[in-house]
DNA sequence: TGACTTCGTGTAAAAAAGACACAAACATAG
DNA sequence: CTATGTTTGTGTCTTTTTTACACGAAGTCA
């Protein structure tokens, strides 16, 4: 079955940069290309989006397909289709970017044979076609986003210390923040809610907090402003 | 001439959000269709991306030959691509968003035949395709953007007194500001110019200033941050 | 039981933001 | 040429926000 058109067309590809946070470093998730070009390297996941499901879906299907994410946090980031980016033709991929616990979600490849893996988001292997560049445009956006926007949560598990956002806060920002200062200000907002529980581990145990996304969505239709 | 693939492929566009600003309010350029879909609606102007060139070139391509623009500012807005947006089949459409001085490039339309005119802001007609969703988009953007990068002065003349950029604010952020702290705050950034020359007009002439783009970019470099 | 590590808390100084009023410059109308 | 109307340009004080900074309490582990 072939497919003929009056004037040429590119091909449309997802690739999706996906973050996760494992308590001290900021991660990315890439996988293993099985096939040329670019065989033996690591790569976004992605691939190619199908003629009846809009940009996101095809992103959230390729996760699932390549790494068995699913239900993560995901938001269109750029659009990269310079000609000569990819070997086989032009080929223009909508770029994604993803947020992940990665606690809530393994990465298939942890798990079975699919060569999914976590990388440390300062040292990455080169990775295929424009992968670096499309990496580099979501770190930028994701340190100008965690800035003005609650995205952080998503990286973290659903009950979390304080000192664990700071220090993914210093993470992504990759500056340190002064400890009572931090705290004194995500607590003045209200939408961190401390529950009745605390950490365990080797030392004095901190009290769990949890994010309250309705009252930050009632704050910010006021127009509140997040702002760290 | 035909092209055969051995998958189906979406058409590719690309579609620009143009504005403007004639000294109280900002302004969106669009041209009125000729043919169908839509034939006889305003609309963004754009169209389809050649094979040979890459994205942006493509949006300024269009941008030139639909409205006569060139050497604009521009910038990747966003990618709409849901499966029905164009009635002649799946159409993914990269949208920019340009900034312009009205009166440094009137648009052609408002000299010869070609049918690009300009329109309040606020006051627009209605639109081809997603053409306002996008524009929704851009409006966002450009809202978000104007607080923290000096975009601004794309949309003033080179030379401007500080009330132009004033109101150029309130337009953009719709609300009014503080003469006096808003002077205050942008000249004790070092990069807007004070020159030797007053503007005309009916009353108390004003002094022009001028943005200094690279004393803007040595700030920045050095970690400084805008946020108006 | 002592050594070690992390948690949780307040205050004071500095910086930034916000409110606010009036004289000077020019154009125009009378 | 004088009076009127409109816009420009400027400084201070108050309030709010940001920043810097240290130590006792709670737990683990040897």
């Amino acid at each position: 079955m072939t497919y003929t058109y009056e004037y040429p067309r590119p091909a449309l590809t997802v690739d999706c940069v996906v973050f996760g946070f494992d308590g001290s470093g900021l991660q990315v998730l890439l996988i293993r290309r099985g096939v040329e070009p670019f065989a033996g390297s690591w790569a976004l996941p992605g691939g190619f989006v199908q003629m009846e499901e809009n940009l996101e879906t095809a992103a959230r299907r390729e996760l699932e397909e390549e790494t068995g994410l699913k239900g993560v946090f995901l938001e269109q980031l750029c659009t990269f289709g310079d000609p000569g980016r990819d070997p086989r033709g032009r080929v223009v991929s909508v770029a994604f970017f993803a947020l992940v616990q990665p606690d809530q979600h393994p990465a298939r490849g942890d798990t079975d044979a699919s060569d999914a893996k976590w990388f440390e988001a300062g040292k990455l292997p080169p990775l295929a076609f424009d992968h670096a560049s499309i990496l580099g445009a979501a770190l930028e956006r994701l340190r100008g986003k965690i800035r003005y926007q609650p995205v952080g949560f998503e990286l973290l598990p659903k009950r979390f210390t304080l000192a664990q956002l700071q220090t993914l806060y210093e993470a992504i920002l990759d500056r340190p923040l002064d400890k009572r200062n931090f705290r004194k200000k995500l607590l003045s907002f209200d939408f961190l809610v401390p529950l009745d529980d605390y950490s365990g581990g080797a030392h004095r145990p901190a009290r769990l907090h949890r994010f309250d996304r309705r009252k930050y969505e009632a704050l910010a239709r006021k127009g509140f402003l997040f702002e760290l």
